[in-house]
DNA sequence: ACCGCCGGGTGCC
DNA sequence: ACCGCCGGGTGCC
């Protein structure tokens, strides 16, 4: 019986898997003899949509034993995911399932009945299967351990699906006899229509988030020796990016180190083998920002180089030394019979470092060639980087030519043309790196591109392409496959713990998508790039308070001080956080103009005592007043300003239905701290005075200019003598501060435009035409709230841009920034920051620059959760208790 | 004995 | 695998 199936194996491919093959791979235990186990990303048999993934819902599981767990390496703990791989050559079973654990070892197979059932119905896209084992402990059998493979599949396939599967004699356990599957079936149905465009564009948001507040982009130099042109500052950052994520040492994302231990915590895989780190990653940046050159001074530092940049300085590279050490004698032959003087090639021998492989792959589409020796002849010293063109008519087949170049250039079609030929030198060649050059190419659509790239041998793999995700974001799963990202790697991994969450509207899909690209690919937009801007430079222009508000300053000062520090006394600081922030906020308005603190609120101890606002709805009422003729916000869920406002318990503020409807739908928690929160926590703000800005305009007449006021007008003045025609925006984050300034400014000759959050949509982009028309001559100063000013606003008319007050978040104020020096600005830019002199306000730098440090040097800790944006140790520091 | 039964070899797909 | 299954050895009580 046995030998019948042997023979039914198709002959072309049983020299592969012959008895003595499987023999040797069993038992050897070298790294190489694992090199084919590597899967490729697409399985023949299933390349077309993936849509049905996103249809689909769970119908039940089958319990099945995975077998032959002691010919496999691949090791589990239990309580974990493991990834179903169909395995259709399989020479014993073409029905055969394989079973993977996070690193893509194996660790068994399906048991073969069970497999019977289920691959033709995996092969036809009819189910999509997915394994968890239970537990191993109770179990703990050495041969064979029990799993549930969860099936999914079609709404209107699932009585077949059932049939099927109880025909061949598997019993189904079906959650839908609890009526509940059902139900949650028609749930996913209605969310399909808004699935997974909308979430595609939202990929790449904390992509940019995360460089933008963490800061992480440290900018490099390229060699000199090698690359002969300067590069832009992003693309230094951008170098700089490339490189830490080439020697990062760090653990990939979603894994943990617990005790000695590392845990993915998505799979729940466990294992005292730490996970290699990804050398490489997805440079996503928009077309025309210069990635060519960027790679290429990465390449550079190979030859000449090392890090006397600034980049971050880590772990030794290569973790693969071991095994490439072993092939010495190939290295030797490649590299000694160059004779170019390597001063780094030196230093490294004698570290014992491994240099046996300085070549990069690059592959590319046949149209982008020409692209890259342009490049390479534009901003390379001649005859420092030796290029190979393999494409074409005659190209060698001799692993040892190829190592004596830098760059190996190549296309998807030549690699292709070479994947049934076994002795192909790129395939042989252990790269240093390699580079796919317009990767999304490469998206799964593309089979046979997809496999062959995946399986060429590199320490350094990079994914380059300005356009990641095209068809969906399925396409990212190529490029998981090509960068050998385990567990994303296995498709069945990525479709369990991405695509199906994502189509199916769970949140869970798109953070994950989040973080991983976050901390793997670096993407930043022309828009939003900086190439050829002129200069900006960023000033701080100290003012000293008069007399007479420095005595009410400090006296405010001293008293807050005294309330703040009873409350840290009794512990109750954060119980009183609102009570904490309205106390900084005025002094923090003393400084820009004691007349934004009306006479009636000029103590703390009168009006706020030790207990908390929330117990005294009146109190909090006028905090609200405050706040809302104050600070400038928005409404943390709708992201624009609040209409109907409601403060809530937590002091946090929202839109009267924005936080009416979060509430309703999700657990009785504020969505900002995430302390408990019913519709009895929740309070009215009083309507806004209609004509504030009328009663406002009378009080700045009666009282005088404040110190900073009078600075202010004295920068303009000077700046207009300068040049008559420069524009000057005025940023406050204090909406009645800006309506102060009209009066003085306009009385010293200033033509003024206002912009802030009570205007209509339709007013501003009035008000920001109007700024930027270039018949408006003279002296012209917009005084905007930066909330106001959403992102994509266009100020580029300005040239001078004063804060009159500082934000507590650096990334704030470099957005304000961004408004003015953007892509269309002309002039040089001058930021001039306004600070009073000793006052909260320079402790509100301090803060900021804090802040920057701690993002820098930690920036794989994400926000945490519930770190609110001002905590305790910030508020100790700010009153400089 | 074209059976039953015993006990060794063996073990994924 | 302290199992099941296979297939050879064996055969009254």
């Amino acid at each position: 019986m046995r030998v019948l199936k042997y023979f039914r194996a198709p002959s072309s491919l049983r020299h592969r898997s012959s008895p003595m093959a499987q023999f040797l791979r069993r038992f050897s235990s070298s790294p190489m003899a694992n090199e084919d186990e590597f899967q490729s990303p697409v399985e023949p048999s299933q390349q077309q949509s993936q849509d049905c993934v996103s249809e689909s819902y769970l119908i039940g599981f089958v319990i099945a034993n995975i077998v032959g767990l002691k010919y496999y390496s691949g090791r589990i703990n239990g309580r974990e995911m493991v990834g179903l791989v169909r395995e259709p050559l399989n020479v014993y079973d073409n029905n055969a399932i394989r079973v993977l654990n996070t690193r893509s070892e194996q660790v068994g197979h399906i048991e073969r009945t069970v497999a019977a059932v289920l691959a033709p119905m995996i092969d036809s896209h009819t189910i999509v299967v997915e394994g968890i084992v239970p537990n191993t402990r109770s179990n703990s059998n050495r041969y064979r351990i029990p799993c549930q493979i969860h099936v999914f599949a079609k709404l209107e396939a699932s009585s077949t699906v059932k049939s099927t599967i109880s025909r061949g004699g598997l019993v189904l356990i079906s959650e839908s006899d609890t009526s509940f599957g059902l139900s949650e079936a028609v749930v996913v149905k209605e969310q399909m229509g808004n699935g997974d465009k909308r979430s595609v564009d939202k990929i790449f948001k904390l992509v940019d988030e995360n460089v933008k507040l963490m800061g992480k982009l440290v900018a490099a130099e390229p060699p000199r020796e090698v690359i002969k042109s300067e590069l832009f500052a992003h693309q230094k950052e951008g170098l700089g990016w490339l490189l830490h994520r080439e020697k990062s040492g760090e653990l990939p994302p979603f894994w943990e180190e617990k005790d000695g231990e590392f845990l993915n915590t998505l799979t729940n895989y466990r294992s005292d083998k730490r996970p290699d780190p990804l050398r490489g990653g997805v440079f996503a940046d928009d077309m025309g920002l210069g990635k060519t050159l960027t790679l290429l001074s990465l390449i550079a530092f190979d030859r000449y180089g090392n890090a006397s940049t600034s980049t971050p300085t880590e772990e030794p590279l290569d973790g693969e030394g071991d095994k490439i050490e072993k092939k010495g004698k190939k290295r030797g032959r490649g590299k000694s019979s160059e004779s170019v003087t390597r001063k780094k090639l030196k230093t490294d021998d004698v570290v014992g470092m491994n240099v046996s492989q300085k070549t990069t792959l690059i592959v590319c589409p046949p149209s982008v060639i020409s692209a890259w020796i342009t490049q390479l002849e534009e901003h390379t010293v001649p005859g420092i980087l030796k290029v190979y063109m393999y494409h074409g008519g005659e190209r060698t087949d001799d692993v040892n030519e190829l190592m004596k170049y830098d760059i190996v250039l190549t296309t998807y079609g030549t690699l292709a043309v070479e994947e049934s030929w076994e002795d192909s030198p790129v395939k042989k060649m252990e790269w240093l790196r390699i580079i796919l050059d317009e990767a999304h190419t490469i998206k799964n659509a593309n089979a046979q591109q997809s496999r062959v790239v995946c399986k060429l041998k590199a320490s350094r793999r990079w994914a380059v392409t300005g356009t990641p995700i095209q068809n969906g974001s399925f396409d990212l799963y190529s490029l998981m496959a090509f960068l050998r990202f385990e567990p994303f790697s296995i498709k069945s991994y990525w479709q369990s713990l991405i695509q199906r969450p994502l189509g199916q509207g769970n949140k869970k899909g798109l953070s994950r998508l989040q973080v991983l690209m976050a901390t793997i690919s670096l993407r930043r937009t022309k828009e939003k790039s900086l190439i050829g801007l002129p200069p900006k430079t960023v000033e701080t222009c100290y003012v000293e308070l008069s007399p007479e508000e420095r005595q009410l300053y400090d006296h405010m000062e001293g008293e807050a001080k005294g309330v703040v520090q009873n409350l840290i006394n009794n512990g109750s600081l954060m119980r009183n956080y609102s009570t904490v922030l309205s106390i900084i906020l005025r002094l923090r308005q003393l400084c820009d103009d004691m007349s934004l603190c009306p006479p009636e609120l000029r103590s703390f101890t009168t009006s706020t005592s030790v207990e908390d606002v929330t117990d005294k709805p009146e109190l909090l009422q006028k905090l609200v007043a405050a706040l809302q003729d104050g600070e400038d916000f928005d409404c943390p869920i709708c992201i624009s300003p609040p209409t109907n406002i409601i403060i809530t318990r937590c002091a946090h503020i929202f839109c009267r239905a924005c936080i009416l409807q979060t509430l309703q739908r999700s657990k009785p928690l504020c969505p900002l701290c995430r302390g408990s929160l019913t519709q009895s926590d929740l309070y009215n703000a009083p309507p806004p005075p209609p004509d504030s800005s009328n009663t406002d305009g009378e009080d700045a007449k009666s009282s005088t200019k404040s110190s900073k006021v009078s600075a202010l007008l004295s920068l303009l003045m000077a700046s207009r003598q300068e040049n008559p025609n420069t524009k000057s925006v005025v940023f406050s984050q204090f909406r009645k501060m800006l309506l102060l300034l009209e009066t003085p400014l306009k009385a010293a000759g200033f033509t003024i435009l206002r912009l802030d959050g009570a205007m209509t949509v339709k007013k501003r982009t009035q008000v920001i035409g109007e700024f930027g028309n270039p018949e408006l001559t003279g002296p012209v100063v917009l005084l905007a709230s930066l909330k106001a000013s959403g992102t994509g606003i266009n100020l580029t008319a300005a040239s001078r841009v004063y804060l009159f007050d500082p934000w507590w978040n650096p990334a704030v104020e470099e957005q304000a920034m961004d408004r003015i020096h953007r892509i269309g600005q002309k002039q040089e830019v001058k930021m001039i920051r306004m600070i009073a002199r000793n006052s909260i306000e320079e402790r509100v730098l301090e803060l900021q620059q804090k802040k920057k440090n701690l993002a820098n040097e930690a920036f794989k800790r994400r926000q945490k959760k519930d770190e609110r944006e001002v905590n305790v140790e910030d508020v100790v520091a700010l009153m400089s208790l």
